[in-house]
Formats: structure tokens, C-alpha cells, sequence
DNA sequence: GCTTAGCACTCACTTGATAAGAGTGCTAAC
DNA sequence: GTTAGCACTCTTATCAAGTGAGTGCTAAGC
């Protein structure tokens, strides 16, 4: 059986509608709605056909059709049109993400409350994994005659600081000293590089004072590094699933809780997923807890290179058209935002 | 009417189990439970006058017996017996706030999990307020043509990086000269001086090149101090109230969901509380969305001197024992870990 | 005078039956 | 191919009756 023309845009009718009101669509209501001029009979039995094909389901026999997810898939692929933001929205984005240039973590968490706020679903955001990127230089700053604060910059401009306990004291030229001395002995390599290939460990220096300095200071120094690779990984939004009609039932809406709330399975379902804008609806999620959700993916990119993902977890019944447009326009930002070495100036 | 032995027997018995069970508790249960040789028509008559008393009521007439918030209180502050908290659990709480000396917003990001593990609630955590946290140094550092890193560090140690994005290229002395010149005029003035007396907009400088660099830094150094003195709040273990018999209803969970998500207003409640560890049940809340529930919170400190915030939101039903000693605990466990100019030795 | 057994009473909750409503599927006519 | 009509199905709402847990009261016992 072929999809004519009518079976098309009735199937569109019933996904449309069934996006925004959760409820199984009868042949009456549709008929009024389409205003093509056809019976009610006459769309049941074009429904009767899309449901032989796959395109639709009904609960029970006397309820309403509900689009499948091989209708959506369609859906998203065909039938949807493109969704243009309003310029209002686009303001938004842009004034939140780019206003502060502040440090990667919190723009990207930023960016995660701006995408639940603006699509009332849950949002999550994974920072690029860091292993390709390289070091630029280290810095030890004294606080005071006990704690030491160890700063590494990357290529890519990301900083991160940690505190460090030191139980002997020290001497300041020591300490910058050996910032030096570490700067230009790990400068262009990547952190996956310093890490694993046991350069860390070779580290040594003859100078006594120096080399118990760096006793101390290595652990702290492996384990932020090894801080540096993780990918974090941020939520918001996660409460907007109790306006959404399918969460009604609590045990529901545990189930959903407890699936994103498993992190770390969570974060490593999200890395695995392609680069680019990527639609999963229902079935075709490979995780058993995600099959009645759709997820949408996009990257963005760090100085052009390193790649982080953000992306949104719903109802398979999902305005596909306009949470895409809000990703994508959100990654671009971002994008835009750190594109570190680019050089273009901005105009304001 | 006297509160008798036997009475608070009872009434203990009551709180004790209805915390564990949060059923209405009947005369007849309660009579073989106590073991204590009465009827359960003695019983009735006791529940009976505790009621009239105002400790006890019951949602209708023929149901068991429910604590009032009154009762909480008076088994909070006599019946409750102290809670020792398991070997086991006080080694997970200190391994895991001290094993990495991190930065202070992510070791209290811990504590608040922590916190929501061990008690299965909803758990908070606010950072200190900086405002009477002296500014150490200030710091500028080149990461590339267009980009440098503001780094501020605290009297109590605390670093905040900002990525500054700079139009036109500078000369890497300047920026060192910036920042020896900013740390001389800003060394041991609080933050919040830095910023309400106008210092900021005082500080100028004759040369050329350095007058233009400060231009394009002072917003971004201002808006860094303004975000150094907001209070974070972070929270942990939100989907724990579906475990929470209380909770079942969905729109009573909503209720508390949107309570807790007015973060600004909530952090707010925080903020105002009084130091130590606090209890308030029920009514005794002043915000009316409260009402329901317990607040448990205590203090931590930073440097002996900030204050930062830590605690759990429940239904009134609650261990209080248990889960006021863990947040003791814990408050204790972080206040030793940034003992940052005591100087005492750890012998580990 | 405190304690207890007994009993009527109350109220939430469950179960089953019934009715209403929405929607389909089929058939026959256009 | 399209449509009207009608029987049929299945869900949901409503109501009544039955059940059970628990109370409150009264009168008897210690």
C-alpha cells in the first residue's frame, strides 16, 4: 500500500494534534479539524489503513488512533517543517550565553536551564571530554604557609584550580620555580598523554627541597588531571515532566527519575551518541528505560575542536520541529562563544 | 492535665512509630507493641486525653492516631535519644569530604549528595556569603591573543577564574603590571568594600595602553565580585521524596517540587535562619509552603569565620535522631577540612 | 478511682453493577 | 470511492452495599 497524498497529511493532522494534547484522536474530530471535505467514515477507513501500515495504534477499540513511533520518525524526516524561532527567544539565548564570558562549566549549565526553560522539558548538557586536549601551563600560587593553589590552563582556555594541603612548609621561589619548570616540561601535550604515559611519574628533580615539594604536590596533580577528563554532566528541567500528561502516574514518573538519575549511565549513553543534531524516538533508543522517550542531541564545539553535547529527554510526543530549532540554535551560540583561537572580532 | 510517665511513654511509642511507618497508629497495635500490660481501652483513654492536650489527632474518627507537629517538637526536644551514627557511615562521610582538598563549591556539591544518601531526603547546601572575605590577590593571566584569565583568590582561599574576552591585543607586562597594581590597591579590602565604596570606579592609571585595558576589564571584574558574593545553593536527592508515603500524591509532590525550585526564594528562607543546628517542624515554618514539612539545617565554617549552610527538607515524619546527627557530622567533617589558617597538623 | 471488656457507631475503602460516552468496524446505499 | 447508519466494544463515572479498622461510651471488675 502506497501512502497517497491524503493518508499524508491526515497522519500529519493526527501527529500534530496528539503532540499537543496527549489525547487519542477520533475520525469526527479530525474530520471537523482537516475541513478537507471528507466523512468521518471516510478517514476511518484511511486510519484502519495507516494503522495496517504501522503509522498508528489505538489503546483499546473504542478509543481514538495514536501515532506510533515509525509515524513520528516520518514525521520528523518528512513531514516536519522548520521551525523558526522568535526573534524574542533568540535574544535570549544570546544574552544569556555570551553576556558573561565566564568559565566553561557555568555557561554550559547555563545553557542546560535555558534549554528546559524554553522547551518545559528535561534538559541535560555533557562538557567536552578533555583527552585531546593540550596542556598550556601550570601554576602553583601560595595562599598561605599551608595550602598551595594548583592552576592548569589548556590550549582551549579551559582553567581549573584546586587547593592543595601542605604539610611542610615551602619556599615561594620553589613554588614558581617548579611551576616553570612543569610548564615547560608538559606544555603541548595532551592531559590523556601526561596521564597514561607514565610522564608524570618520571617527573624528578635533584634538588632536595624541590623533589619533596614534588611528592606532595603529584597526587594532587594526577587526580586533577584525571578531574580534568571526566565529563560532567548537567541537568535542569528534570521537574517538567510532572506537567506532562504521561508522568501523571507516579510510577511513571519514578521510572523515568531513576533512569536519569543513574549518572554516570546516563553521561556514557549520551557520549556514545553521534556528533550533530541526532532524534532517537522511542523504539529506536537502544536503552530499555528510554523506549517510551525521545531524546534529542546536538555538539558543540570548544575552539572548533573539542565537542560537548546538549540535549533534551522527553515524551516520544515532542514538538520535534521547535525543540530542534532551540538546540541548534543554543549549540551555535555556544559554539560561537568559544571559539577561542578564531580571532573574529564581534561586533556590539 | 500532667503529662504522666505513661503518657510520654505512649506519645513516644506513637512519634517512634509513626516516623517509621507513617500510618495512623490504633489503640489495639499500640497495646502490643508497648508490652507494658495495658488494655487497649486504657490506651484509647490515654490517646484521648493527649489528644485533648494537643498532641496527638486523628484525620477521622476512625482511624488511628497521627503526632501533631506538637509532638514532634516535645520528642525533639526531650523524648529523642541521641543517635550514634554507624562506624561504617562516619568513614564514608570523612573519606569523601577530605580525601581531595577540591575547590570549596564542589566539596560542598558532596556534602549535599552525601547528605541525601545517608538520610534519604531532600538535601541542600549553601556556600558561604563572601562579604566579609578579604581579597588576596588578583591575577591576570594570558591565554591567548584575544583571551585572558581574571583570577581572584581570597584571605579563606577561594579562587574564582573568569575568561575576559579582549578586543584588542595587549602586551603581557601590562597585564602583569594590572595585576600587581590591583592586588596592591585591593589586598585585605572585603569584597563587598571592593565594591559598594566605589574603589572600582576610582581606580584609574595615566598610562595610555594600561587605561584601556582597564576599561575593558572593570565590568568584567565587577560582575566576578558580584558573583563572588552570591550565595550558591545547591541541592541533592530531589526525587527522593517518591519514596516518601507523603508524597504519593502527585500534586501534593508538585507542591513541594515548585517549593523547592523557587531557588532564589528558598535560598532566601536559608540564608535567614540562625546559625547552628536548627529544627523547625510543620507550622512552625513561616512560609506557607513549608508547612508540611521539617527543615533541619547547621552551620558550617570556613576559616573559622564564613558561614555556609547545610541541611534536609522532609516530611514532618522524620528520624529527626538520625538525620540531625548526620548533618552534624558532616557540618563538622567540612568546617575541619577549611580550617585553612589553623595550621593544625593532620596525621593521617 | 483506675482499668478493662463489650458494644454500638463512624468513616474510609473496596467491590460490583449500571449507565453514559466516545469511537470503531462493518454493511449497504449513493 | 464515499458516506450514512447502526451494532458493538471498551473506558470512565457513579452509586450502593459490604467490610474492617478504630473509636467512644458505658458498665462491671479490681
Amino acid at each position: 500500500m502506497d501512502l497517497s497524498e491524503r493518508k499524508l497529511r491526515i497522519l500529519q493532522a493526527i501527529v500534530g494534534d496528539f503532540i499537543r494534547s496527549a489525547e487519542p484522536i477520533g475520525s469526527r474530530t479530525l474530520s471537523k479539524k482537516l475541513d478537507m471535505g471528507i466523512s468521518p467514515a471516510t478517514i476511518r477507513n484511511e486510519m484502519s489503513d495507516l494503522e495496517e501500515m504501522g503509522f498508528l495504534t489505538h489503546p483499546h477499540t473504542s478509543a481514538g488512533r495514536v501515532p506510533s513511533d515509525k509515524a513520528y520518525r516520518l514525521y520528523v524526516n518528512n513531514l516536519m517543517q522548520k521551525y523558526e524561532l522568535p526573534e524574542e527567544e533568540k535574544q535570549i539565548i544570546a544574552e544569556k550565553l555570551t553576556k558573561n564570558v565566564s568559565e566553561l562549566d557555568r555557561t554550559i549549565q547555563h545553557a542546560a536551564t535555558l534549554l528546559s526553560e524554553l522547551t518545559n522539558l528535561t534538559s541535560f548538557a555533557i562538557t567536552p571530554s578533555q583527552e585531546s586536549n593540550h596542556l598550556r601551563y601550570v601554576n602553583f600560587l601560595p595562599v598561605d604557609e599551608s595550602t598551595v593553589v594548583l592552576m592548569i590552563v589548556t590550549e582551549s582556555g579551559r582553567v581549573t584550580n584546586t587547593a592543595i594541603k601542605i604539610k611542610t612548609s615551602y619556599k615561594e621561589e620553589n613554588l614558581s620555580l617548579l611551576s616553570k619548570v612543569m610548564t615547560y616540561n608538559y606544555k603541548g601535550k595532551t592531559l590523556s598523554d601526561i596521564l597514561t604515559h607514565d610522564i608524570i611519574r618520571n617527573f624528578e628533580t635533584d634538588i632536595e627541597a624541590m623533589s619533596r615539594l614534588v611528592e606532595t604536590i603529584r597526587p594532587n596533580f594526577i587526580s586533577t588531571l584525571e578531574n580534568m577528563l571526566n565529563v560532567d554532566l548537567f541537568m535542569d528541567g528534570v521537574t517538567n515532566i510532572f506537567s506532562i500528561p504521561e508522568y501523571n502516574d507516579i510510577g511513571k514518573a519514578k521510572v523515568f527519575l531513576e533512569m536519569i538519575n543513574k549518572k554516570k549511565h546516563f553521561t556514557d549513553v549520551l557520549v556514545r551518541r553521534d556528533n550533530g543534531v541526532i532524534i532517537t524516538i522511542g523504539n529506536e533508543n537502544q536503552e530499555d528505560l528510554m523506549r517510551d522517550c525521545s531524546l534529542i542531541t546536538a555538539t558543540y564545539h570548544i575552539d572548533g575542536k573539542l565537542v560537548g553535547k546538549l540535549g533534551v529527554i522527553g515524551p516520544t510526543r515532542m514538538k520535534y520541529d521547535e525543540v530542534t530549532s532551540i538546540i541548534e540554535y543554543i549549540t551555535d551560540n555556544i559554539s560561537q562563544t568559544f571559539k577561542i583561537t578564531g580571532g573574529e572580532e564581534k561586533d556590539e
